[in-house]
DNA sequence: TGTACATCAGTGAACGCGCGTTCACTGATGTAC
DNA sequence: TGTACATCAGTGAACGCGCGTTCACTGATGTAC
């Protein structure tokens, strides 16, 4: 099995990329050893270095093609400020608190990307630029705010989202961790409003 | 070297509990290795087991050594509304910023404690709720809030808090990172008028 | 007061295991003639 | 059209290393007599 077209391992690339995210945001970055990546994406680990250099470019890969899954999401959403609560509710909403493979990298891996090198902080500040930058072009013209403002203040707001799906995650307390949710897609919306 | 007074056993222990949380906020709990956490104890590995039965009591206990840290430092401010500005003003500094080891465990450790197992979040669970108290008292009475829901609202800020702290360290560029502190602050004091 | 013994925090080597990475090898396909 | 060779994604064993944990041992001190 080799010889493969150059289609195929663009493709076997995006899966390892892909099941990498996944894996990441479940079992932490540390926490995610090279050959259970491999295993996750149908391979064997003797693969990964056909593929990527090492682990920590595959991470920096990683949270850019996270980041750019997030940022594609908000197409099938309506335009405008509707679409921007549309983000809100869904992101403080406890199917997402509860899909953490699925979910949003930022509040899954943060303080991890926080610890890594500056390719991988890169990377996520890039990323991140542009889900803001997504977020800020629906409420131009709606918004007090507006230019580098609305954007920070966009940032602001995508910060307090971050942590109250964190938050919400770590209580134990259900009861406590919905009630920090819905007061959090309140808090959002009124910095954005 | 043996039969030490009952309280050297004591100040042993909060020695390892003190440096672990250092330890575990610079480089993560998946990333502190047992023996590393001894060697800043000016310990051998050996003696770990004399004092924890595992790893992950460790953690649990440095979670809420970590955040009763967090909550003693209020007592040295101005009491009311005023120690709550400081509080947030503190928080938010690019001083905090740039002390992670020093810092607070929610911003440094959040996502990891989120993976971890039940007693460690119920470590933090605790520990966040005698935090959001201490700032929900000193609010009582000047907030448009009271009882569970001002409590509620605190809690939502103090997420607010952690997830700008957290992206601050992440961003690479430091303008940015700046502004979203700045931002933060004011958004923050909004919150809690 | 002096001696024998018990205690137990701490030592440091070792356990099996999984880590990130390397490498000799495989074998289906594409290319050359 | 048929054969020989080159390619290279993927295999799977192995590398040295650090992980969490265990354990036989040490030796300064407290207690018993």
């Amino acid at each position: 099995m080799a010889r493969y077209s150059e289609a195929h391992k663009v493709e076997t690339r995006a899966r390892i990329v892909e099941t990498a995210g996944r894996r990441f945001k479940c079992d932490g970055i540390d926490g995610s050893g090279v050959a259970v990546l491999m295993k996750d994406a149908g391979l064997t680990n003797g693969a990964f270095y056909a593929h990527f250099p090492s682990k920590d470019a595959l991470v920096a890969e990683v949270v850019a093609a996270e980041l750019a899954t997030q940022l594609a999401a908000y197409d099938e959403l309506p335009p405008g400020r509707a679409g921007v609560e549309q983000i809100v509710r869904r992101y403080l909403s406890v199917e997402h608190r509860d899909a953490v493979a699925a979910g949003c990298p930022s509040a899954a891996l943060l303080d991890e990307i926080a610890r890594s090198d500056e390719a991988v902080r890169a990377a996520y500040d890039a990323g991140v630029a542009e889900v803001v930058e997504a977020m800020a072009r629906r409420l131009e013209g709606t918004s007090r705010l507006e230019g580098d403002s609305l954007r920070t203040q966009v940032l602001s707001a995508y910060a307090l989202m971050i942590g109250t799906l964190q938050v919400a995650r770590s209580l134990v307390d259900d009861a406590c961790s919905r009630a920090v949710l819905e007061r959090g897609v309140d808090n959002v919306l009124a910095l954005l409003a």
